[in-house]
This record gives structure tokens, C-alpha cells and sequence, in this order.
DNA sequence: CCTTTAAATGAGCATTAGATCATCAAGATC
DNA sequence: GATCTTGATGATCTAATGCTCATTTAAAGG
């Protein structure tokens, strides 16, 4: 499939043409979808000029949407954290109609899916570095609504109660192979699955 | 013990009487003890007024040691990575005296003191954000010095093979304490390497 | 087609940050 | 104690960056 003829002289920033009027809520969209990208590109303290720039509209513009950068990073964080936990995982991880190591499975299949992507890992990691504390408070969360249940699930099927720091080594060997490939930006397999099976596996292993 | 007098007044800066001269590769040396820290502290975007601050010098007298900004993260570099992966433990991994799981977790427990550090973990994720390819390397050195060996080793004691993947979990679980504690600040135990070994011992047993 | 409104622009202000350099003075040498 | 070397300072230059605002103009309403 050949390239579209108007993408030819300058792909980064969208073609210039006249000044475009949007309506304003698509407009703040927009920023922010773009904002998540570059931020995630070259971190949180890239400069509205190039944003502005990859978005192919004035800097001034950002400012008309967002009283400050911070006001923009603080959306950047909202798009990026929002529904990154699923609200059905509690229920499929306690759901003991299915053996808990299928429902380990398919649990980290899933957030596999959702967190083993380049905008959010960068993010993430730049946000903790930063300090912000929606990390603390999103791993938390994570683990008081999916780690701790999971624990009590191995206990009642399986008869053995690892620790709390059991669970976060194996979460961490899976989450790690995210942080190799979008943050070290090492090789890492195309298919990932199959490797974190098997770390659920040799956990589950009594 | 009661706190030394004469840092009473601004325990930041050092007590900045008349102007010191120091030996050259003093002072440089005592920049980079600095920058590391600092650097650590607040990314690598932080700036070489405030850097020169803590130091008690003036932000001029770093560019008389450093050519620029870059220069001196570049030392910052080689002063964090600089004998970070031991010598010995190549050797220690292949010793067939004695069981791959004690040396293993003599490799794990050494290793982890030497990774479990504010500034190494920082500037490590910092670098890796930036795209700097040190980080590319370090693991390529230590997936070839370290882990490789490691598989060869289980595998002739133990008769099976896990994949180079297998090992990249288990050692991806591990490493993730050091960033839970220092790129999160979440709390972690104090001792982590029971929690260690019984990562290695899971990942041992047949 | 004309009017109106508000989205978008572009010039520019205030600060900050990397880097330079003439000048000062700590401390070694004689 | 006078002299000299060079480590350290402070003022400053330039470019970059967050943010503002008067002006322009796309596009909706009549």
C-alpha cells in the first residue's frame, strides 16, 4: 500500500493548511492525546514548542486549554492512568468456578495487554521518578484489589498462602519484561505470554 | 551522638567560609560525588545552578572541570556504572563445588547489594529514559557474563534448561524491589533477600 | 452576503539555564 | 614576607522556555 500523497513533505506535524478551527473539547483532546505521546517520548520535561510543533499549531494555543504545563501534565496523567485497572479483574480473579491458576493466566494476559505499551510504562516510570505519588497510590491499589485477593485464591485452592512479597516478585519478573522493552528498549520476545505462563507456573508449583 | 557544630546553619551547602582551593582531581572528584547524587535526586535535567549550590561552589567553577553539561553526565556515567558488575561472579556461578542454588543465591545476595542504591537505581532509569545505550550495554554484558552462564549451570546440575526468558523473569522479580523501593518509594522489606531465595528456590524446582 | 464570536496566531515579556571570561585571592615557592 | 601560579569568583552573554495578549480570521447565525 502505497503512501497517501498528502502525508509526502513533512509527516511529523499534520498538514498546515489554513488555520483550522475545532471545537474546543476536541481541540483539549487532541493536546492531550498528543501530550501523552511526546511526553512519553522525551519525558516530562520536554518543551511546549515541540509539542506544539508534532501537533502542527501554535505553542500559544496550548496555553489557551491549559493554564500552565503542570495543568497539562496533571491531564496527561488523568488520560494515561484512566481505566488502566480493569473493574471486572476482582471478579474474575475470585470467580472459584475456575481453577486460579486459568484465572492468573488470564488475568495477566489481560493487564499485559493494557500496561505492555510504550506511552504508559514511559509515563509511569517518569511520573515515579518525579515523585508523584499516583504511582504509590496506583499500586496500592493494585495491590490491596488484585495482588491480596489473588493471595487468598492460591490459599483456599491450592492450600498454601505465599507472602504479599511473593506475589510482588512474581508481578515484578512480568511488569520487568514491559520495562526492558520500553524503557532499556532491549529485544524482548514477540509473544510474551508464554514465558509469564510459565512464571505463573513455576509459582503455582507446590 | 549530638550533631556536629558546625552544621548547624545549612546542613545543604558545605559551611562556605573563604573560598578553598582544592588539588584539581579533588575537587573534580568531589563534583562528580555530587553530581551523582544530585543528578540521582532530580533527573538529568536538573540544573548545574542548584547542582553547584549543594556543592558550595559557583556554578561557573563546574564548567571549569567539565566542558559541558554533557561532559559531566557523561562522568556521572562512568563513575555510577564503573565496577558495578564484580569480576568474581562469573567465576563464583561456574564453581561445580558447589550447588547452582547456594551459588546463585550468593550471586543474588552480592548483587543485590550492590543494585539496591538510590543513586545506580536512579540515574540507571534516568539514563534508560533518556535513551542512552549504556543501559543497552550493562545488560547485554551482564544477559552474556551473568545469566547465560547461570542457564548452562542449572542445566548441568539440575538436567533441565530454562530459556534465557525464564531467567530474565526471575531476574526482572528481583531487580523490581529495588525499583519499588527507590523509583516508586513504596516500602519493601527491610531484608529482601529471604524473599530472594525463595524466588530462586521456586524457580529451582522441578 | 454580512455580522458576530471565539479559535488560532505571532510578536514579545520575564526567567531560567548553559557557557564564557576578566578579575580576585589561596596557598605553594623562594 | 614578597611573588607567582592557578583555583575560584561574579558579572554577563545568548539561547531556550513558560506564559501573555493584541490581532487575525475560520466558520456559525442571520
Amino acid at each position: 500500500m502505497p503512501s497517501l500523497p498528502e502525508d509526502s513533505p513533512d509527516a511529523a506535524a499534520e498538514a498546515d493548511g489554513p488555520r483550522r478551527r475545532l471545537p474546543p473539547e476536541e481541540r483539549r483532546e487532541q493536546i492531550i492525546d498528543a501530550a501523552v505521546r511526546f511526553f512519553a517520548d522525551v519525558g516530562l520535561d520536554g518543551n511546549t514548542r515541540d509539542l506544539a510543533k508534532r501537533l502542527g499549531v501554535t505553542q500559544s494555543l496550548i496555553f489557551r486549554y491549559f493554564d500552565s504545563k503542570q495543568d497539562l501534565i496533571e491531564a496527561v496523567y488523568g488520560r494515561v492512568y484512566l481505566d488502566r485497572i480493569s473493574p471486572g479483574w476482582a471478579a474474575l480473579l475470585r470467580d472459584r468456578s475456575r481453577p486460579v491458576k486459568e484465572r492468573m493466566t488470564t488475568f495477566y494476559r489481560e493487564y499485559g495487554e493494557r500496561i505492555f505499551d510504550h506511552d504508559w510504562m514511559r509515563i509511569f516510570m517518569f511520573s515515579g521518578l518525579a515523585g508523584a505519588d499516583l504511582n504509590r497510590r496506583y499500586l496500592d491499589h493494585l495491590g490491596r484489589t488484585l495482588l491480596l485477593p489473588m493471595l487468598d485464591e492460591i490459599e483456599a485452592e491450592l492450600g498454601f498462602a505465599p507472602s504479599p512479597e511473593d506475589l510482588w516478585n512474581l508481578h515484578g519478573g512480568i511488569v520487568y519484561i514491559g520495562i526492558r522493552k520500553h524503557i532499556y528498549q532491549m529485544p524482548v520476545p514477540d509473544d510474551p505470554y508464554p514465558g509469564i505462563e510459565r512464571a505463573i507456573d513455576r509459582f503455582l508449583r507446590v
